[in-house]
DNA sequence: GATTGACCGAAAAACAATTCCAGTCATAAG
DNA sequence: CTTATGACTGGAATTGTTTTTCGGTCAATC
């Protein structure tokens, strides 16, 4: 039996249920049915096993883009398939779900550490897919770094800060208004 | 001598400059040159205070939509023109500025409370606006409430949030960037 | 050699002592 | 008599102290 892929299964849980804080090693030892050092011997700190499972989900974000993007095809193609894939996998969203509830909450620096990684990956992908669309001339003009600022701050207020308070949005119309914003604009017409 | 008008005054000053929290009714009294005792005349409470100066801010938004918005124009044009507006008087954006900053450090209910009763008002305003542009066939079809929000959302990242890990930008980056979200889209052609 | 859980110390929570400040009111000034 | 004042009060916030919690170790066990 695998140990270490035990602990790490654990600690996902223990993370996206209670968060960084309020996850104990004991706790984790626990349902890993493992003795508490054994842990200390695939990590050397709360922290590393942290990383390790954060890593985990960038990782697994990185691999939807690299399926679903393609080249060969349009940048809004691209750009809603990612969406679509990431709307639909709440699962992997539940630690950052928790653990942006934590930072609001408690302010962990581990939590505000992790949130910003994710966020900067991501950022990093769109910033580079926009320079490509814009080389083809498929986008106008415009600055990568501030675009994709705006791009994922719209992600965030439509599938996080509209629920504070309204009923959560659709996906159908959470991509409805990504594209409104980003593809079409909002001026009538043609 | 105007006292109330004094009192007023002081306070003012000393919530956007120390906040909700750390102007306390002594320092008023102080700046204001009045007794402590005066300002209870004026006013019931620290809050009540408070909010009367915080709609005197939300007064002078108001009066200012007031004087830009002509239905005769285009949306757009109105909208641009508010916001130039809004973009040019840092002063009265003073305190809302102050406010959101003891919020995020310390989480003042009362500047909780302040920040959401101008988003609203603006929010109100907006949704309003958007709804007489989708009738006279200026905007597409789309739900004013949720493209109001988005609009307010994004006037926030770009003139405070992305000053968290970027040098601010210029009131003219800021208005392009809105109008290319906004008017244009972001797809090339014409 | 691998695994464990009792143990350690540092860091956080809980509690107590102290300070601070919104609001009052007896007194003073006009 | 009316209006203004600032010393005073009580409860809330802050600071200082004790207790508990928990990340990490390591001698004992398998």
């Amino acid at each position: 039996m695998d140990r270490k892929k035990q602990v790490l299964e654990a600690a996902s849980r223990s993370f996206a249920l209670f968060g960084y804080k309020a996850t104990t090693m004991d706790q984790v030892a626990k349902i890993a049915n493992v003795g508490k050092g054994t842990i200390y011997t695939f990590f050397d700190t709360k922290e590393q096993l942290f990383d390790e499972i954060v890593n985990g989900v960038i990782s697994e974000m990185k691999s939807i883009i690299l399926r679903e993007v393609d080249h060969d095809r349009k940048f809004f193609d691209n750009l809603f398939r990612v969406l679509d894939s990431f709307l639909e996998f709440r699962s992997e969203h539940e630690l950052l779900i928790k653990l942006s509830q934590e930072l609001r909450d408690v302010g962990t620096p581990q939590s505000q550490e992790a949130m910003a990684q994710v966020e900067n990956v991501i950022l990093g992908y769109i910033e580079k897919e926009i320079e490509r669309a814009i080389a083809r001339g498929e986008l106008r003009d415009c600055d990568p770094k501030i675009v994709s600022f705006l791009m994922v701050k719209m992600y965030i207020a439509l599938t996080s800060e509209w629920n504070k308070n309204h009923e959560p949005l659709s996906k159908e119309q959470i991509k409805e208004h990504i594209r409104l914003f980003l593809e079409n604009g909002l001026a009538a017409n043609a």
